[in-house]
DNA sequence: GTCTATACGTGGATAGAC
DNA sequence: GTCTATCCACGTATAGAC
């Protein structure tokens, strides 16, 4: 197939900027169409409702997950350093669409839920591979989870210095449980 | 002062409740009134307008939030798994206002950030005057703040089980921390 | 494929009766 | 203190021109 039209991205990228900056009521056609350049017409004629709109950012989800673990595995330092240092900062565009479902999934969309859930599982095992300790990767996963949250409430960011810290924290304890009951 | 209506406490509740289940797209006036068992209008005779509506929310946080943080700092198990406990689960007037509040924070009413980050400050203090450890502090808290995450994204809920060995992890890692760094 | 114009419903808020 | 009736603005979606 031909490369699909620059607008249909543009729209998605859009749609997901406001949900995360600003929320679901202010996402509307209006706004996501100025935002993207085009008229609400234009945007209707890509996405013939706002439930298409979110459905289109949910599959856009959904392969965009599939890149990430495998980054998350592939990553030079580490699945848990990758995972920590990428959920502090949303710049990437994996990041603010992960976002932007996240905040579909508690308003109207429920559906989000799945690809969420799906997502989460999928780094929580990449975790518990690289640790071999499935409760410490849960606290790992739900520490993403957690800066996750606080990054896009706007609460203080965790700066650099602090998330080293963090991860260290989990080195140290990985290698004191296997000492203990990790290899049983 | 007398003791203030009832009707305004249980509008405060059903918008709360409506904000953490459906979102804020739903909470809408009408909404809000019929499932507080009022009608619109008398609505806004407690609350004139929406914002008003929202600032009584946060305030009747800003109540709640001494009150838990002292609750978890005299709390019998202690802080960490007072804190990790509540986390998980939403049932408590406490749980639900403050995830009402995160909610607002995320759309049209960014002060309600200020309110919770002051929360968010309190019980990470309070931890870390358990754990006397401020990366082990903050781990904790940003635990706490994944589960709250997952909790209302309606993610798959970490059972009881899986919450006792997040705590018992931290109870080792504390003092596997004591020995090395801690006491310096 | 993208735009303008328009119809329709709904949400927020006011006025005034009870 | 609570209700009903009503007004206005806005958001979604359709129709049809270009």
């Amino acid at each position: 197939m031909p490369p699909p039209p620059a607008a249909r991205a543009k729209v998605l990228h859009a749609y997901a900027e406001i949900l995360v900056s600003t929320g679901e009521r202010s996402a509307t056609l209006e706004a996501v169409a100025e935002r993207a350049g085009v008229s609400k017409g234009g945007l209707l004629y890509h996405f013939p409702s706002k439930d298409a709109l979110a459905d289109g950012l949910l599959e856009h989800l959904r392969e965009l997950t599939a890149a990430d673990v495998a980054a998350m595995r592939s990553a030079p330092q580490g699945a848990v350093d990758y995972l920590l240092r990428t959920s502090a900062d949303i710049d990437g565009e994996f990041e603010l669409v992960y976002l932007a479902a996240s905040r579909l999934s508690q308003g109207l969309y429920p559906q989000a839920r799945e690809v969420l859930d799906e997502a989460q599982a999928a780094w929580t095992e990449a975790l518990d591979d690289e640790l071999g300790d499935p409760v410490l990767a849960r606290a790992v996963s739900l520490m993403s989870e957690g800066l996750y949250s606080l990054a896009t409430i706007g609460a203080t960011r965790v700066d650099d210095a602090g998330l080293g810290d963090l991860i260290a924290l989990v080195a140290q304890t990985a290698q004191a449980r296997r000492g203990t009951a990790g290899t049983a």
